[in-house]
DNA sequence: AGTCTTGTGGGTAACGTTTTACAGAAATGT
DNA sequence: ACATTTCTGTAAAACGTTACCCACAAGACT
């Protein structure tokens, strides 16, 4: 009764050559849709296929040309927001042979070196980066071995398209909002960074940096006051705690991300303070917790799901000639008032 | 002055082998640390190696052997317990030569299957399926192929090794621990369920079964009260409407994951009630939502990082022996009771 | 001195696919 | 009728590794 699974070997190109009674170039070329094959050997060869049920081998491919495989490194699985970018690629990706894998590089500089690395090693036709923060020689030298997309970071180079939101209008919009509202004493929590690499392109960086010219632009130069922590939620909560200890209290604080805003809000609340009553707290990247109705905060859309469409079809557009120039894609980010922020009394 | 980027050939194994002057074989068996190869020919090729940056092609490798690849499927990518898995995972893997690669599972069966496929075509040396909705005998036929580990799903398969959380005992300490504080019309929100494959092996429906289980050992059956809709944040909201618009409204809702919880948290407050003095949420999963002290949600811990960690850890094992009998690991879970909860008033 | 071991290295055939080059047949042009 | 072109299909050589098998040398036993 026992049934010996046999080894059963998987189905190759040349089970279904033979099955078909044609050659392998024969399937090969039916395969990849090629020139030069007849309608009767198309329905011939789809037929055997079929039949026996064969995939082709993504690895073997892969020693001679494509692997049909993009991969995408990504930060931190556990912001939100890059669940947006990565619906956008995959429903860009759907109707092509492509198929999306992430690997996650969470911990720094030497990860993400080890998963481009990896990625390369296993002939990916094209890299999509999500805000890494190596250096740019590090990205170029990925760049000029394989197709690759870099998103949510500023500044171009010649070896890479690049997608990213308009972080610069976006740290303008929370300022403007909120002097609108009548603030002066508006606060950034923003995250620490001294490379000047990073200081010039990565997005925390630039949203500071909108922070201070908007502030600038509308009169409120005294006002710029910044607690510099780590775009995390214990960072939000030291930061806010930080803003709070001031001789003179700021009525309201820009967090720089919204798990920044989390940890602001939690320690304002233990401060005794109301929001917005007592204070106003807007954040950035509109994720579902600051949707959540009980919380209600106001953030800053970054429209993810575009970001994430316009990488793919970069990086296609980029897989189809190696040679075109570089093009940098930059989308503007929206404000979404919540109940988080008030007129101060 | 253009550097007109040299088409640079990538190093293999000959070129390794040529520079210093021994055979591909013997570069091969130094790669992978093989019998019988002196230490002078170690040192050899190791710097023949280094000097000349060579790294091994997966792609390759994968048509006579191993990818040194490990497929995580997960199914979405929002859930932020599923970052705690991936931890464990990865730490546990960080010391060996394999990568984890992941493969996003979002939107169903057919999607679970175009990736667990995908996963094969590239020569996964292992697959670990988290929380898979796929039908049994899809996991199987997976796991004939590679070896394979399913995470989070009960029900034990003599093709692959298990591990999940018991999600059994897990609703009866939120039951236990509401019930202890005096409630007794205690409401469940659960995920519905239709499948027989699934209600028998998917944690939400056991969980739902030990909700039962548990109010009816406390002598409460007359009180089961259930609403039937989705594990999302939607799905919490509607059930907790749903179960408040009853005629003897619940004085505890245990919703069957935070995020369900967060919706119910939204219609609860929506409806004019305050929590916990008009009624205590619990939720499950322990995500920073819950920990998040302005909400402060009683929640069950997964040990999700211990899953992560035992689920590669027996992949490795089956990796060296694909013959030896399956495992099943079940962790055990841990109420983390929180300010949502308190007794009835 | 001969026969076994043992240790060390290399030659070579796979693995499953794509690509290049080419041959024969059919269609077209003179 | 012949020469030319176009269309179909195939054979064979890659791609970069690994694994199997064999050869050789140096000791270690009879």
């Amino acid at each position: 009764m026992e049934k010996p699974s046999p080894p059963s070997r998987r189905i190759t190109i040349v089970d279904v050559a033979r099955h078909a009674q044609v050659s392998t170039t024969a399937v090969s070329k039916v395969l990849r849709n090629a020139y030069g094959v007849s309608p009767r050997m198309q329905t011939k060869v789809r037929q055997a296929i079929a039949e026996l049920g064969y995939r082709p081998n993504a690895t073997a491919r892969g020693m001679r040309g494509q692997t049909y495989t993009i991969g995408v490194m990504l930060p931190n699985i556990r912001n939100p927001f890059f669940a947006q970018i990565l619906d956008g690629l995959t429903d860009q990706l759907a109707d092509t042979d492509y198929q999306v894998l992430l690997g996650p590089a969470c911990n720094g500089e030497a990860e993400e070196a080890r998963v481009t690395h990896a990625m390369i090693d296993r002939s990916m036709d094209g890299m999509i980066l999500i805000a890494p923060i190596s250096p740019r020689t590090h990205l170029e030298a990925v760049a000029a071995t394989v197709p690759t997309v870099v998103v949510g970071r500023h500044g171009h180079s010649p070896a890479y398209d690049t997608v990213a939101d308009d972080d610069l209008t976006g740290g303008a919009l929370v300022v403007n909002h909120l002097a609108d509202l009548g603030h002066r004493r508006i606060a950034h929590i923003e995250h620490h960074e001294t490379d000047p690499d990073r200081l010039a392109e990565m997005p925390n960086a630039i949203r500071a940096v909108g922070y201070r010219h908007a502030m600038r632009a509308r009169g409120l130069a005294d006002y710029i006051d910044i607690a510099s922590t780590t775009y995390t939620q214990e960072g939000g909560y030291l930061g806010a705690q930080q803003l709070l200890a001031r001789p003179t209290r700021p009525t309201a604080i820009f967090a720089g991300a919204d798990i920044v805003a989390m940890g602001a809000l939690d320690a304002i609340a233990e401060a005794g303070l109301r929001v917005p009553e007592d204070i106003s707290v807007a954040g950035y990247d509109n994720t579902t917790f600051a949707a959540f109705r009980p919380i209600s905060l106001t953030s800053v859309d970054q429209a993810g799901y575009q970001i994430g469409a316009n990488a793919a079809r970069l990086l296609l557009d980029r897989i189809a000639d190696r040679d075109r120039p570089t093009a940098q894609i930059k989308l503007s980010p929206t404000l979404v008032p919540r109940r988080s922020t008030a007129s101060p009394q």
